[in-house]
DNA sequence: TTGATTTATCGAAACGTTTTAATATATTTT
DNA sequence: AAAATATATTAAAACGTTTCGATAAATCAA
């Protein structure tokens, strides 16, 4: 049997309280006692036991981390980078992540995660498109929970913003600024509401510009309703660049479109950036890779975890603590295929 | 505060171990008294509380699942799909799977993932290429552990291997029969123990039909030691088919690697498949959806994930249980990128 | 000096289960 | 009909912590 503490107290000549006290830093104890107490307990090589804590504390120590299903494997890698962001944070705390995938069609009376059912946790973040039953049971139920570059409008929930508008808005000047003058853009799904707003960015951008005369903005954008948008890069790259062979950049809702337009754009046989340039948006790790090299917008997806977490902590201290929402700010990342030297910036 | 198993005893009109009974199946209960507390149990939305079951049974109810953190988020989500099975299975179970990375340089005394630490897991899965550092920990604290597709030589530890030399042997065959004559391998680094296999299958393959003569397979293989599979792809493609243009068919040690290759041709002007055909191995997400779309070896990713969780379930039940090794066979699933009418198979 | 306050320690209850051993009743075997 | 066995229920101990309130000693204010 492993070490409890009542073998530290016995060791040390105080008693189990005073041990207590000792391990989670509260009350009065002597700096000599306290002393004594820490040697003990590391000599011993002493573990608390987590359930008998968390039944004390009626705690659990977990954190629920939920996306849908298909964003968990199908297309990016995304929203498991937020997932190691949370877990790199969780490590410095007494907590532990569980992550688990919800289906678009979710229904809360059957499907609901187990962490749930079983009150397995003290809070839940909740990445990207969700079902809204969900939402509206965690609210339901006062569990805290943050949403993660996802939000409902009209409604006001805690949440960890990505900053897509000022980010595509930059990335569009600094493709005006390098003498763009045809930038188009291609973008999946729109029900998202995080590419709403890069399109929005995209388009005030070529406003400020006046760059945008009538029927710029159909001529140039491309949407497809699907959720594999490698795919979509492609077919919107070929399909833009037929019609209207004077597009001299394109900017992409993501990053994983963005790989397919450069392919699109490779096989019609245009250099690119130098005939065509191209940004994407979030960074995801082949973008590095990719060639040319990927210029894009950097979300910090560790970072984005780690707030997540903080956020979710603080909730669960503070029940009462007002709704916020934190916007995490984007940098532009230039490579080579938006720029010749691409040099970082 | 929550609804205990006492208020349901008393509800019931019986004593709180008979309700435990229920709730653990065990022991003799009247079918009448288990229905009126199940009844009850049920009215009254009981869920027990996990820390004091815990506390009680003295196991976490938890599993370690860790790889290594360039696998989680870099290259491949051929690991986040076997997280994907374990949760799966776990749903049913009485487990949650504590998902953590470890960095390459790992070391024991510092980097110990915290649920090892504090004893918070009754087992853990290991996937990939892995510390061997950590596995001898683990060895030495007794602790059962699984190792998924990825072994040690001379060493009998629990696996869940995948039938990586059959598979490639398959494919390569096909491509034989398919009437390929100068069949090439791109592959990245062999540090990996299936990749060798794969190797090796690729290899047999083409030696049962007597293809290999002096200096083919110095010829018609192209390893890189790096770890991003899409470059080596295209760069091995590149290079191959440039000095030998012969080359008809491409067998590649993974789908990411074989979608590099693909690029690669591509950029060549060859056609795939008439020209030159493509195989995969892992049958990723991706290649159903690359174009063209990709044949490969489908690695029955979830299916893994779940046989992992089970034979760790039971090295947890049954302590002294052999050392056993469990081979998952993989399909060969064709596609367009190696037959010209893709029918799947 | 006395009384109030701060510092330091501890005993004991509480957290919600499981499990062991005891007891009681019903059924089967002899 | 007695003994043995199977069925059904329970009281109480145990699991390893935290925390409340009590107590004692040390320090401070008057």
């Amino acid at each position: 049997m492993a070490i409890t503490i009542k073998d530290i107290a016995k060791k040390a000549g105080v008693s189990i309280s005073t041990v207590s006290l000792v391990l989670n830093r509260k009350g009065y104890v002597a700096p000599k006692t306290k002393e004594k107490i820490l040697s003990v307990m590391n000599r011993m090589d002493y573990k608390p036991l987590h359930s008998a804590r968390k039944l004390a504390t009626q705690k659990t120590g977990n954190i629920g981390y939920i996306i849908w299903e298909g964003h968990f494997s199908e297309v990016e890698m995304f929203y498991s980078q937020i997932f190691l962001g949370m877990e790199y944070a969780a490590r410095k705390s007494d907590s532990y992540i569980l992550l688990t995938t919800v289906k678009e069609d979710f229904d809360p009376k059957n499907d609901l995660p187990r962490f749930l059912k079983y009150n397995d946790v003290d809070g839940v973040a909740l990445a990207g498109r969700v079902p809204h039953a969900l939402i509206e049971y965690l609210d339901n139920q006062q569990l805290p929970f943050v949403l993660i570059d996802y939000e409902l409008p009209g409604k006001s929930y805690n949440c960890i913003k990505i900053d897509n508008y000022n980010g595509a808005f930059r990335a569009v000047e600094n493709l005006v600024l390098s003498d763009k003058k045809y930038i188009a853009f291609v973008g999946g799904t729109f029900f998202h509401p995080s590419i709403k707003e890069r399109y929005r960015g995209y388009r005030e951008a070529l406003e400020k510009y006046n760059l945008v005369d009538d029927g710029y903005l159909k001529k140039y954008s491309y949407c497809e309703n699907i959720e594999t948008s490698r795919a979509i890069g492609e077919n919107g790259a070929t399909k833009l660049l037929n019609r209207q062979p004077e597009i001299d950049a394109i900017f992409c809702c993501n990053d994983t479109t963005a790989m397919g337009v450069i392919t699109g754009i490779q096989k019609i046989g245009k250099r690119i950036p130098q005939e065509v340039a191209v940004i994407g948006f979030d960074d995801i790790p082949p973008a590095e890779y990719n060639m040319p090299k990927l210029s894009t917008l950097r979300v910090p997806k560790l970072e984005i975890g780690k707030q997540a977490f903080m956020l979710l902590n603080e909730l669960i201290n503070y029940p009462n603590m007002a709704p916020q929402t934190r916007m995490i700010s984007v940098d532009l990342v230039i490579r080579e295929s938006s720029h010749s030297e691409g040099n970082e910036q």
